[in-house]
DNA sequence: GCGGAATGCATGACGCATCATCTATGTTGT
DNA sequence: ACAACATAGATGATGCGTCATGCATTCCGC
């Protein structure tokens, strides 16, 4: 790593305005949500993730790999997601080691509220504003990006090693 | 808000791509940044304006402005690094009100080593991975998003109302 | 079928982010 | 000069995210 390769000019512009915006977004997409619905964005996430699937349960490691979240930030907010009735725990009849989750009536009634108005607002601030160029480019950059998080040799944590090629259907 | 627009195959691939990139890089980065230097990102980044500045002194809102953080956020986070001994703080002299931010040879040190291999890993997982177009599309689209949320009509405390439209030098 | 590894999940500690609120100083209008 | 208000900043409570660790159960090689 002799001298750093610094950022030039136009890099550093997109930097920092990257930076910048994905901050005030998901800030912004929080209270927007927060304050309609009483959900986080996390919540949010979670409760589509349930309602995507017909009987509206779930392995917690399948929504772990859906959200591509850590194992254990997805455990904690499981209990408090439990604790304010969005969802249930049940256990798991063909792992004894596993769970399963519930999506409750009260969870189901929560994300069908809030879901048109979340749309609405990320409809509002990013696709409305973007040709339709730009939005496949969002894609494409946003998807090498996370190729090159996961395949540089970095550990990092979650999906670790270099075996688990698979974290197969995304939705 | 009739029926809600929803998102089309395009826009909801692009968006799932972005807010699973989103979420992994700042992981990434931040478990990088932590691992290699016991920084956190948001650590760099307030070190990053202090040396920017001939003295390394700045006036706590002007950290607010430069990183569009919230304002009691900045201030637990500056009790932190100040704890740690990265930042000290001084009163000012022109605002009684006001407090002044001063780097300190520790955290001169801290940034200094933490750079080279941040700005690294940042190429690597971000533009080493980009086409010049690319880079461009990314600052364009993000400059885009950020205008839609400061214009959209939610007050969204940070910069509230309209009337401060300044946050002028950003760089 | 037994011992070790891997997998699925939970938990406690701790740093971080937000909200509501508080104090003190500065500014402005009358 | 003073009341009304705005601005700079701090603080406590609370929810969130990560790390390290713990503990079952299941899988796999021998």
């Amino acid at each position: 790593m002799s001298t750093p390769r610094w950022l030039d000019e136009d890099e550093q512009r997109a930097w920092r305005a990257y930076m910048r915006m994905q901050g005030r977004l998901t800030a912004h997409l929080n209270r927007r949500l927060q304050a309609d619905s009483g959900l986080s964005l996390a919540d949010y996430e979670v409760l589509v993730l349930l309602t995507d699937v017909p009987d509206g349960r779930l392995r917690p490691f399948e929504i772990q790999r859906g959200l591509d979240w850590e194992q254990s930030r997805l455990s904690h907010h499981l209990s408090r997601m439990q604790r304010r009735g969005l969802i249930a725990r049940e256990e798991c009849a063909e792992d004894g080691r596993g769970a399963l989750v519930v999506l409750t009536d009260e969870g189901r009634r929560a994300i069908g509220a809030a879901a048109p108005g979340h749309v609405e607002t990320v409809r509002r601030v990013v696709f409305d504003g973007l040709s339709e160029e730009e939005v496949t480019a969002l894609e494409r950059l946003s998807s090498r990006v996370l190729d090159r998080i996961e395949t540089t040799g970095t550990p990092d944590p979650p999906a670790a090693g270099r075996e688990s090629r698979d974290h197969g259907r995304d939705g």
